[in-house]
DNA sequence: TTATAAAGTGATAACGTTATCATTTAATAA
DNA sequence: TTATTAAATGATAACGTTATCACTTTATAA
C-alpha cells in the first residue's frame, strides 16, 4: 500500500506552493487563479495521481459531506424504491448515505443516533421504529422523519396520505358494487392506534352501510416480511373457508393482500370474480402475483426524494425553520385483482 | 450550536495533561493508566460533556472504519438480502457501511471508485456492472468482488455457484420425466458469454436428447426489474401461444419465470400439470406467486456475509494473501410451480 | 539502603487540508 | 514614466486526535 500523493506533492512537481495548489484543486469561492498555473497544476495533479483526501478536509472543515439513513428493514421490499429515492437527490448534492438497520429493535435504533453525532453526519433520515421513539440523543444533527402519523407532527415529517389512499380505495370498491367488504390489518409495520378501523367504520357510516361482524380482520405482526406473508397466510386460509364470504378484502399492505391472493388461488377461489383483494403500497411482487395486484400505490421513490430535498434545505437553512409535516398523496393502481362482484355472490 | 468539548477542555477541568485524557478515553492498547486518575477524568469527560470527535480520530488514523458497497440497483430485489448480510457482519466488527448505486451505468461505477479513494473507505464490496470493469482506480483499497465469473479469478470473490444450481434444476426436471425443457434467458444482469446456453446443450447431450429446435429463448435485457418483467411477459405472452409447448421452462432468474408464470395463469395453462417452470436466484415475489415459484435458491444473505468476512479477513491481514474464488452452493427449493408433466402432454 | 525495573504521566510532532494574511506580480490610472 | 489598485501567489496557523519519546514517580530486587 504505497502512500498516496499529497498537494504538497502536487506543489512540489509544479514549483507552486500547496497554497496554490489547494486554490486550483478544491475552487477556494471567490479567489482566481492564472489559467496557466490552473493547467500545470491540474497535469501535475494527473501526474502523481492526487486524489483529495476527503479525511483530512472534513476534518478541517468538521463535515462529513454524508447523511445517515435509519430503517428497520432493508429486506422489506417497502424500502428498497425509497432509499433509491433518497440517493438520488443526494447524489446531485454531493452527499453520501450510510444506511442503519436496527430489525425493530428501539435498543438498536438509539446506538444509531449516537453513533450518528460520534461520526458527525451532517444529517439524517429516519424511518422510527415506533411512534415512542425519543430524537434527543441526535441533538446537533438535522434529521427528517418518514412517518405520517400525527404523532411526529413537532418533527419534519414526509410520509404518505395512507388514510386517503384507504379512501380511495373503499370508494372504488364501493362504486364497482361491493357490499360486503373486509378490512385486514396486520403485517410487519407497527402501526400504532389504529386509525384504519376507525376510517373503516367512519365509511360505513357514511354509506349507511351496517358493519357486519368478523369486517376487521388482525393478524399477528411478523418480525419481517416472509413471517408476516406465512402469518396471513394461515390467518386466511382459515378465514376463506367461511361459508359467507365477503365480495371484497381491502388489506393494510401488499403483503397481507398477496397472501389473500394466494391463498385463494389454491382454493380455487377466482380473483376477482368472487374476491376482489385490493392491497397498499405498491411492491413489486403485486405486479408479478397472479392477478396482478390492485393497490393503493405509495410513491416511494417521490418520498424519498421528498424527504431528502427537505433535510437538504433545512441543513442549508441555518436559521430555525418551523418543522412542517408533508403528506405525499396516493393513487389507486387498478390491476386484475379487483372487479365488480359477480351476481352470484349477492345475497 | 456550541462548540463541542475536546480532550484539553477535560484535561483542562481535571489538570492532567490531554495525552492522558486521551489514553483513557480512547484507550490506547497496552499502556495503563492509575485508577484514580482514570476516575478523575472520566468525571471531568462527563461535566464538559465530552463526545469524541470521529473526525479527527479518522483523519489522525487514516481510517473510516466504513466500507463502501457498490451494486447496480438496490430496487432489484436480488439486492436487499445480501446488503442484510453484508450488514450483519459489518455492523460486528464495527464498521458502518456506505452504499453506493449506479444503476448498471459503468461510468457512474468509475467515479464511485474514485469516491472511494477519496473518501478513504477501509474497503469495498463490489457487484461489478459488467465483465471489462477494471478495478485500477481502487488502488489502494481492498476489496473483495460479487461474481461468479471466471474472469475475475484474479480478484477475491464471492459468488454463487450457479453452472451448478442450473444443473440441480435439469437433473431434478429431468427425473420428473420432463423431456421438452426449454431455456429462459435474458433480465437485467449483463452475464457476459452465455455458459447457461453451453451448460444447456452439454446436458442435452449427456441424456441423449436432441435439442429441439427453439429451446433457448432469449428475451432482450431489461434497464430495471419492472422493465425486465414487461419484456419478458411480451415474449412469454408471444411464445406460449405456440402449437407444440414445452413441458418445462427453466429461466436464469426468477423475474423471467414469474412473468412466465403470470402469463401461463393468463392464459389458462395450468402449472405445473402442463407446464413447469422453474427459476434461480430466490426472491420474495417467488414465495407469493401463484403457485408458489420453485427456484434454484441463492443464498443471498451468506454471499453477503461471507462476502463481508473475507474483506474484514483481507483488511487485518496486511500481508499479501493468494486471492481465492469463493463458490457458495445453491439448491433447488421445490415449490408448486414444478411437477411431473401430465400424460396428455407426451408426445 | 541503593540500583534497577516498571508504571504512570507529560510534552510534542505529526496527519492533509482549508483559510487567513502577507507578499509579489500584473494591470490600470495619473 | 510613476503611483495606485487589482490580481495572483506564497507562507503559515489552525483543526483534535493519536502515538512516540522523554521524563517522573513508584515498586521491586539486590
Amino acid at each position: 500500500m504505497k502512500k498516496r500523493a499529497t498537494i504538497i506533492d502536487v506543489a512540489k512537481e509544479c514549483g507552486v506552493a500547496q497554497a496554490t495548489v489547494a486554490r486550483v484543486l478544491n475552487g477556494q469561492t471567490g479567489i482566481r487563479t492564472k489559467e496557466s498555473t490552473r493547467t500545470r497544476v491540474f497535469k501535475a495533479a494527473q501526474k502523481v495521481g492526487y486524489q483529495r483526501n476527503a479525511l483530512a478536509a472534513n476534518f478541517r472543515l468538521q463535515q462529513t459531506k454524508s447523511i445517515a439513513v435509519s430503517i428497520p428493514d432493508i429486506t422489506n421490499p417497502f424500502f428498497p424504491e425509497l432509499i433509491n429515492g433518497i440517493q438520488e437527490v443526494l447524489i446531485e448534492e454531493g452527499y453520501s448515505m450510510v444506511q442503519l438497520y436496527n430489525d425493530w429493535d428501539a435498543n438498536v435504533e438509539k446506538e444509531h443516533f449516537n453513533y450518528m453525532v460520534r461520526t458527525c453526519v451532517d444529517g439524517a433520515i429516519i424511518s422510527p421504529t415506533g411512534l415512542k421513539v425519543s430524537f434527543n440523543a441526535l441533538d446537533p444533527i438535522p434529521f427528517i422523519l418518514l412517518s405520517n402519523s400525527e404523532k411526529f407532527s413537532m418533527y419534519d415529517t414526509v410520509g404518505n396520505d395512507s388514510r386517503n389512499g384507504m379512501r380511495l380505495a373503499l370508494e372504488r370498491l364501493y362504486q364497482l358494487g361491493h357490499r360486503r367488504i373486509v378490512l385486514f390489518i396486520g403485517g410487519s409495520m407497527r402501526s400504532g392506534p389504529n386509525w384504519r378501523a376507525e376510517l373503516f367504520r367512519e365509511f360505513h357510516q357514511e354509506k349507511g352501510l351496517s358493519i357486519p361482524q368478523e369486517s376487521i380482520l388482525e393478524s399477528d405482526y411478523g418480525v419481517n416480511t416472509t413471517s408476516s406473508f406465512d402469518t396471513a397466510r394461515r390467518f386466511m386460509n382459515d378465514f376463506l373457508t367461511k361459508p359467507k364470504l365477503p365480495t371484497a378484502i381491502f388489506s393494510s399492505n401488499d403483503i397481507l393482500a398477496l397472501a389473500t391472493l394466494q391463498v385463494a388461488n389454491e382454493k380455487g377461489i377466482k380473483v376477482p370474480e368472487s374476491l376482489s383483494v385490493v392491497g397498499m403500497d405498491g411492491i413489486f411482487s403485486g405486479e408479478v402475483s397472479y392477478p396482478p395486484l390492485t393497490t393503493v400505490q405509495k410513491n416511494r421513490r417521490k418520498t424519498g426524494r421528498c424527504a431528502a430535498l427537505t433535510l437538504i434545505e433545512k441543513m442549508k437553512s441555518n436559521k430555525d425553520r418551523s418543522t412542517k409535516m408533508q403528506l405525499l398523496s396516493c393513487s389507486l393502481l387498478e390491476r386484475g385483482s379487483m372487479g365488480p362482484p359477480s351476481k352470484t355472490n349477492e345475497i
